[in-house]
DNA sequence: ACTGAAAAAGAGCGCCG
DNA sequence: CGGCGCTCTTTTTCAGT
């Protein structure tokens, strides 16, 4: 598990492609005042290596009517035969639930969750959530604002 | 503030483009049983009606040498004069910061921070973020495992 | 609105300093 | 490794249903 070394040159490739997953590498080339080829080889390499995962559309969850965004955090029952295993594998199952942590502190899962309008929280927290085994108690927060992100990840620190 | 009404060849448009934002358009247009030139139409439709804002492309953490994931709520003092609105661009500027959001509950704020190690984490918390006016105090969860995303809207409500 | 074909732009390749 | 020139794919535009 060592980190591979990265020059300016990838440095500027992955900001730019955060911000521009779609610039095509003729463009990158240019404005990181490389050739194509090069480039095109950095590219290749960042997904091989797995710094690049993907490529992922950013998509406005209020033009599409999930207008109540929240964050749950989950605490199972300790003494859970039910491994949280099944929990894990019934979260990813869930559509409404755009992402999920495990975390340090009085939970033990943090979900971030979307739905249209504040019924279908409820239907959502009360039917699907709760109704799972081992799940013993939910701490809901109402998101009123989004300040920044997400889909950003810190590069600052690669050039120190 | 009305919704655009969607339909099937947009929402699959939308399910593709999440899962892999550089696909070109001649592809998406096969997969969902489209020619080329509506395709494109509509591909461009949503990105002029702010359905889809942008791509991004999805950087994995450790990879980076991020080996801290937290989350961080702040909370500020009621009788801010220092209006939160500094809180906020300090926020915007700070690189660590990878998301905020504005909450109900206790704290005020969530912060979604990556840092290389635990020192950095200390050096972040101490040195920059409870320097900043009007911050009364901040607590600090470990992200210990992902389980899911980020990355990914909920679409399924969409086709009901 | 979809289709189909043209022109323009970009990606992938081998090959050479 | 970085650059150059080639072919093939993809995008874009412009017709015609």
């Amino acid at each position: 598990m060592k980190l591979p070394q990265f020059d300016e040159f990838e440095i500027r490739m992955l900001e730019i492609l955060q911000h521009d997953g779609r610039k095509p590498v003729s463009e990158l080339a240019q404005e990181i005042g490389l050739s194509n080829t090069p480039c095109a080889r950095r590219f290749e390499a960042l997904q091989q290596a797995g710094i690049i995962k993907g490529f992922s559309a950013r998509i406005g969850r209020r033009a599409i009517g999930l207008m109540v965004e929240v964050f749950i955090q989950v605490r199972l029952t300790s003494h859970s035969d039910e491994s949280p295993e099944k929990f894990i594998a019934a979260v990813q199952r869930m559509d409404e639930v755009s992402a999920c942590w495990t975390m340090t502190g009085d939970y033990d899962f943090l979900l971030h969750v979307m739905v249209p309008s504040v019924d279908d929280l409820n239907a959502f927290v009360m039917h699907r959530l709760m109704r799972l085994a081992g799940v013993r108690d939910v701490h809901t927060q109402l998101v009123l604002q989004n300040i920044k992100g997400p889909g950003h990840v810190p590069l600052g620190h690669l050039r120190g």
